[in-house]
DNA sequence: GATGAATGAGTTTTCATTCAT
DNA sequence: GATGAATGAAAACTCATTCAT
C-alpha cells in the first residue's frame, strides 16, 4: 500500500521475494543446520542462487537476519510480558515462547554455541534481548517468584539449555521440552538454597572473532 | 603373545601416533565442531592426512571413537560414583563431571543434538550412559535427594543442557558451568512443586539415520 | 538422469561448453581410457573441473553419455543400412562403421569388456544396438551373404573382436583393421565349415552391477 | 651366476614368497584388472606390502612379470606345437590355450591394447612369441590349412581378438570364446577369396611410451 | 533485477611408494 | 629380509561466490 514509487512492480517483488528468501531458509536451516547449501534455500524459495546473493551479501549475512529475526521476535515477546501483571507467569511464558523458537532450529545452537559471533548485529540483538529478559526478570525478583540472584541473562541462557536438554527427544517427542522447561523455573524459584556460585552474567560479553591466522 | 616383546619400537610409535591423533582430534573437534577438516587434525598432531585414514577408516569413525572415549569415561565414572554412600554429592559429582567433559566439547553438542547418529556404537554407549546413570539417580531417589519422577535419562540429558546454558560463556568464564549445574540441581531437589508434565524418557530413543534419498 | 540441464537452448554460451565438453571428454577417453582424470578432460576443453561435474552429475555419468553418443550413432547405422539391397555390402559398411568408431577408444573398449555395466541406459544401448543388427544380419542371412547361425549379437560383438585385433597397431598403422574385417567376414561368408560350437547369443545378457559388499 | 651364496634357508623363502606373489597378482590382476591395489595383492599372498615391494620395484614391474610369465607359456605352447605333424590341429590347440589364457585375464586387455607399452621385456617376449607363432603358422600355410598371407602376428592379434569378442559374455558364459575362435579358423582357412588388405604386420612394431609432458 | 553457468578452493578418501624398526 | 606405518600426491566431488547474459 505504501510502496507507490517509481518502479512499483520491482519493488513488490523484491520484497515478496526477500520474503520468501527468508521463510525458506528458515525453515532450511532449522531442519538441516548451517551447512545446508545456499542452493537448496533457492530452490525451496522458488528463486535462483543469484537473487540470494542479491538480497544478502553471504551465506553468513543470511544466517544473520534469520538470527535476528528470531532474536527481535524474542525481545518483541519479553518486552511485552513485562507489562504483565503475574510476573512468574509471564516469565513461564517467555521462556516457553523462547525455547518453542528455539526448539525448531538447528542453526541456531550451532551459532549460539560457538565461542564467536561474527555479526556484530547478532551479538547486539542477544545482549538487548538479555536486557529486555532482565525487565522481567526483575519483576519476577521483586514479586518473589524467582530467586534474588538470577539475572535476565541466566534466562536467556537457560532458553538454549532447556532447548539442549530436549533436543535428542525431539523427533520422537516434540513436547519434551516442556519437561525440562518446568523443571528449570522449579530451581529458578527454589529460595532455601545455597546461593549460586560464579557471578551472575550481566551481559554476554562475546568474543569478537579471532583473527585469520 | 604379550604387548612387550618382538618389535617394541614400532609399536611404541604408532601407539604414541595414535595417541596424538586423539589427542589432536578431540581438541581439535572440540573447539571447531564436526566440520574441522581432517587435514587439520593431522597437522596438529603432526601426521599426515593418510595417517589419520591409516588409524580410523573414515573421519566418521574417528569421531565416533572420540565420542566413545568420551561416553566410557562418563560410564564409568557413573559406576564408581554409584557405589558412593552418599547419593546427593555422588549424583553432584557426576553431573560435575559430565557437564566439564562436554564443556570442552562443540562436537559432541553437535552430535548429540543431531536426529540421528550414525553410529551404533555411539547410540549403544549413550544407552549404557542412561543405564548407569539411572543406578546412581536410584540411590539418590531413595535418599530423597532427588525428586521421585526423575531418571537416568533426564540426568543425562541435564548434562547437555547444562553445557549449552553455559557455552556463550565458555570463552570468558570456563566455570560458568558451575552456577548453572547448582542451579538444575536444585530443580532436582524441589519436592513440593507440581509434578513435571510430560513422562520421564526412559531409554534415548535415538532413532537409525534415515535411508537414503 | 544423466543429464542434469532442464531449459533447452538458453545460452549459446552453454551449448557451446557441453560440446566443447563432450569432444574432450571423447578425445581423452577414446585416448587415455576411462581412467583419464576429469580435471585433464577440463581443461582440455578449457573448463574449470567444476563445470563438469555441472554438465555431468559424475565422471560415470560423463563416460555413459558419450557411450550412448557412439552407440546411437551405430544404431542409426545399422537401421539405415537395412534397407539396403545389397545386403553383404550393407554388413560391411556396417561393421566398418563400428570398428572404426571403436578403433578410436580404449575406453569403450573397457567398458564393454567389464563383466557389469553400471549404466542401464548404456546396457539398453547395447541391447538395441544387437537388435538393429540383427535385422541386417537378418537379410544378409536370406541372401546368403553369411552362414545361417550367426546372429546380429555375434555381429556387434565381433565390432569389438575386430577393433581389439587392430588395436596394437592402430599407432604405427591406423587403417589395419580393415585386415581383419575381411577376415571376419570371410569366416561369416563360409558355409561349408562345421557348425559353430556354442550356442549363438541372441541378446547380450549384461548383468547388473553385483550388490556391494 | 650361480647362486650359492650363504643363506640357502633365507633364500628359499624369497623364492617361496616370489611364488606366492606372483600367484596372487596373476589371480587379483586377472580378477579385476590393471587397477587393483597392491595392498589387496600383498594380502592375497599372505605378504606384507613392503615385500612386493621387495621383490618388483613397482607395481608396473610385478606387472611386467605376470605379462612376461603369460607370453612365455604362449612361446612355450607354440614351439611345442610346431612340431606336431599336424598343423592346423596345432594351430588351433595354439589358439585355444592362448584364448583361454587371456579370457581369464582382464588385466592383459588392458595392457595389451594400449598405445604403447611401457616395458621393454614385454614388448620382447610379444615379439618372440610372434616368431615361434609364425613358425607354426608357416607349417600351416604349407599344409594348406592356413591361406596364404597371414603371418603368425596375424595369429597373435587375433588371440586378443578372440578374446574380446567373447568378453561381454564372459560371466554368463565362460566357453563362449570357443564359437568365435572356430569363426576366426574358419576365416583363415578360407582360400578362394579376395585377398587380405592391408600388408601383412611381420612384427608389432609397439612404440616406446611417449615422452612425459 | 534475475538467472544460472562457471569458477576454483577445499574436502574426504585412496594408494603407490618409502623407510624406520 | 620382512614388516606395515607413514607419506603425500592425486582423484572425485561440493559449494559459496562471481559474472555474463
Amino acid at each position: 500500500m505504501t510502496e507507490r514509487t517509481a518502479a512499483p512492480g520491482q519493488r513488490a517483488d523484491m520484497v515478496r521475494n526477500r520474503r520468501l528468501l527468508l521463510e525458506a531458509a528458515t525453515a532450511a536451516f532449522a531442519e538441516q543446520g548451517v551447512d545446508v547449501p545456499i542452493g537448496e534455500i533457492a530452490q525451496r524459495a522458488g528463486l535462483a542462487k543469484g537473487t540470494v546473493f542479491r538480497h544478502f551479501a553471504s551465506k553468513e549475512d543470511l544466517l544473520a537476519a534469520i538470527m535476528l529475526q528470531m532474536l527481535d521476535q524474542l525481545i518483541h515477546s519479553a518486552d511485552r510480558l513485562a507489562q504483565a501483571d503475574d510476573a512468574a507467569a509471564a516469565l513461564r511464558e517467555f521462556m516457553a515462547d523462547g525455547v518453542e523458537v528455539l526448539a525448531a532450529d538447528r542453526a541456531f545452537c550451532e551459532v549460539i554455541g560457538r565461542p564467536s559471533l561474527q555479526h556484530a548485529g547478532v551479538r547486539d540483538a542477544i545482549n538487548r534481548l538479555c536486557v529486555a529478559a532482565e525487565a522481567l526478570t526483575a519483576r519476577a525478583r521483586e514479586q518473589g517468584a524467582v530467586r534474588g540472584d538470577i539475572t535476565g541473562t541466566d534466562v536467556v541462557l537457560l532458553l538454549g539449555g532447556i532447548h539442549q536438554t530436549a533436543a535428542p527427544l525431539l523427533a520422537a517427542e516434540p513436547q519434551a521440552w516442556r519437561r525440562y522447561l518446568e523443571l528449570a523455573l522449579d530451581g529458578l524459584r527454589v529460595t532455601d538454597a545455597r546461593p549460586l556460585p560464579h557471578r551472575p552474567p550481566d551481559r554476554l560479553d562475546l568474543a569478537d572473532p579471532p583473527a585469520l591466522g
